[in-house]
DNA sequence: TTCTGCTAGTGGCCGGACCAGTAGACTGTC
DNA sequence: GACAGTCTACTGGTCCGGCCACTAGCAGAA
C-alpha cells in the first residue's frame, strides 16, 4: 500500500541540482561553478556536504576542480570516459566475458559498415583509403602505428555511419576487446601474418563500402571480427557468435 | 620527454586502495568495511577525507552506507548500474535525436530478438507469454499496466538473448525513447487502436522466438519499432532507418 | 517467552581552522 | 611603456571537534 521511503542526503540534492542544471543548459562545458565557499551559501549547507556533492560529479566526470584556481570548478565537456570506466570494471569482475563484447561488437561494428556503406561520402571514403594505406605501410615497422591506423579507420566507418551512439559504443567496445587481450596479441608469433590478414580484409570491407553495397560491408565486417578474435576464445563460445555469421542478418 | 604529473589526492588514494581490495577479491560482495571513524585510524587521514573516498565509491556503486548501521558500509556486488547510468547520461547529454536513436535501437532489438530466437528457454518463453498476456489484458484499463507490460516483455527479450551489454543499452535507449515520446503518445486519440496493433506484432515477434526463428524475429522485431514510432519522426528522417528494414541485414 | 525501552555506536552534517597552491594586481626596474 | 618579480586575496585539500538522527542489539519488564 505504501512504497518505502529514502530519506534524502542533503549532498545528493545537491547532486541533483547540479546535474540538472548541466544537462538543461543552463551549465554548459566550460562553464565555471561558484567556489566551494560560495556553493555553500548558495545552499545553505556546509563546507563538507558541498564537497561531497563535487566529489560525486567530480567521479562521474561532470566537473573537475583543480586547488587554489580562483575561478572555482570547471564544466567538463561530456566524455566517454565513465563508459569505459564501468565498462572495464565489468570486465575486470568477470561480469562479461571476451565472448559477449565480441557479440556486441560484431552486431554494432556489422550495423555500422552497413550504414557506413550506405551513407559514406566520397571524403570519408578517401579517408578511409588512407587509413588502410597506413596499415599496409606499417605491417613491417611497427605494432603501434598499424593499430592506431586501424583504430582511425573503424572510427571513420562509425563516422561516416553517422550515429553518434554507434560511434560511442563502437570505440567503447573496441577499445575494452583491445586492452583485454593486448597482451597475447602483441607477443603473438605470426603477428606479421595476422597483421597482413587483417588488411586484406579490411580491403575487403573498404570495397563493399566504396561500391554502396551495405549488406557485404556488413557481412564482411561481421566475419572479419569472428574469425580475426576467434583463436582467443573457448570452443563452447564459438557457437553464440556464428549465429550472428552465416545465419541471419545477411540473409545467407 | 616527462610527463606531466597530477599530485595524489589522499581521498582518491583511499578510493583505490579499497578498489583493489574488491577486484582482487579481499573485499567481497556483501563483506562490511570498518566504520568510517575506524578507517580514519587505519587510514591516519580525517573522517572528511575518509567520507569523500565513501562519497566516490558510492556513486561508483562499490559501496553503501546507511546512516546508523553499526555494521559499517557494505561491499555491493557488481552490477550493470554504472554502465547503465554512463550510458544514460551519454544518450541525454550528446543530443541525440529521435531518429538516432531509433535508428540504434532497432539495431540492437533486432539483434536481441535475434539471439533470443536462437537461445531463449521454454521457462523465458512462458514469461514473455506472461507478459503479452498482460499486455492484451490491458489495452482497456489503463496505459501503466500496459507499458510496464510492454516494457516487461523486451527485458525478458533481452535476457533470453544472453547479452548484458545489450540487456543494458537496449534497456537505456528504450526508456529513453518513452520519454522523449511520452506526452504524444499518452494523448494520442487513436491510442486503443495503438495499443491492440502493437499487441498483434508483439504476438508476431514471440511466435518467431517460439519457432526458433532468428531471422524472421528480427526482421519483425524491426519492422514493428519502425512502423509503430515512424508517426513521431520527419518525413526525410525516414530513409536512415528504412535502409535497416528491407536491405540487410535480414537479407530481403 | 515476547515485547519494550535503553544505549552504544553509526553515518550525516556543521563550523572553524590551517596549509599549499594559483591568478591577477601591484610593484619596481629598465 | 614594457617587463620582471613580488604580493595578496582567494582557492581547494585536509584536519579537528562537535552535534544530531538513526540503527542494532541487549537488558529488563510483562
Amino acid at each position: 500500500m505504501f512504497e518505502p521511503v529514502r530519506p534524502a542526503r542533503a549532498y545528493e540534492l545537491i547532486v541533483e541540482q547540479i546535474e540538472t542544471a548541466i544537462y538543461d543548459g543552463t551549465l554548459a562545458p566550460g562553464d565555471r561553478l561558484p567556489s566551494e565557499r560560495a556553493l555553500m551559501t548558495q545552499f545553505s549547507v556546509s563546507r563538507s556536504t558541498i564537497r561531497e556533492a563535487l566529489r560525486v560529479l567530480q567521479s562521474d566526470g561532470r566537473v573537475q576542480s583543480r586547488p587554489g584556481d580562483p575561478n572555482g570548478p570547471v564544466v567538463l565537456p561530456f566524455s566517454t570516459a565513465g563508459l569505459h570506466k564501468s565498462m572495464s570494471s565489468l570486465v575486470r569482475a568477470d561480469t562479461v566475458g571476451l565472448a559477449e563484447l565480441l557479440q556486441y561488437r560484431i552486431m554494432t561494428e556489422g550495423c555500422a559498415n552497413q550504414l557506413a556503406a550506405q551513407f559514406r561520402t566520397d571524403a570519408q571514403l578517401a579517408a578511409m583509403q588512407e587509413a588502410l594505406a597506413t596499415m599496409q605501410a606499417s605491417v613491417s615497422s611497427g605494432h603501434d602505428t598499424f593499430a592506431r591506423a586501424d583504430m582511425a579507420f573503424h572510427d571513420l566507418i562509425a563516422e561516416a555511419a553517422g550515429n553518434k551512439l554507434l560511434q560511442v559504443s563502437n570505440e567503447v567496445v573496441r577499445t575494452v576487446v583491445l586492452q583485454l587481450i593486448e597482451r597475447k596479441i602483441t607477443q603473438a608469433e605470426d603477428r606479421p601474418a595476422q597483421m597482413l590478414d587483417s588488411c586484406r580484409r579490411h580491403a575487403l570491407v573498404l570495397d563493399a563500402v566504396r561500391q554502396q553495397d551495405p549488406a557485404r560491408a556488413c557481412t564482411l565486417a561481421r566475419r572479419h571480427i569472428f574469425e580475426y578474435y576467434a583463436p582467443y576464445l573457448d570452443e563452447a563460445e564459438l557457437p553464440r557468435l556464428l549465429i550472428l555469421m552465416d545465419a541471419p542478418p545477411d540473409g545467407a
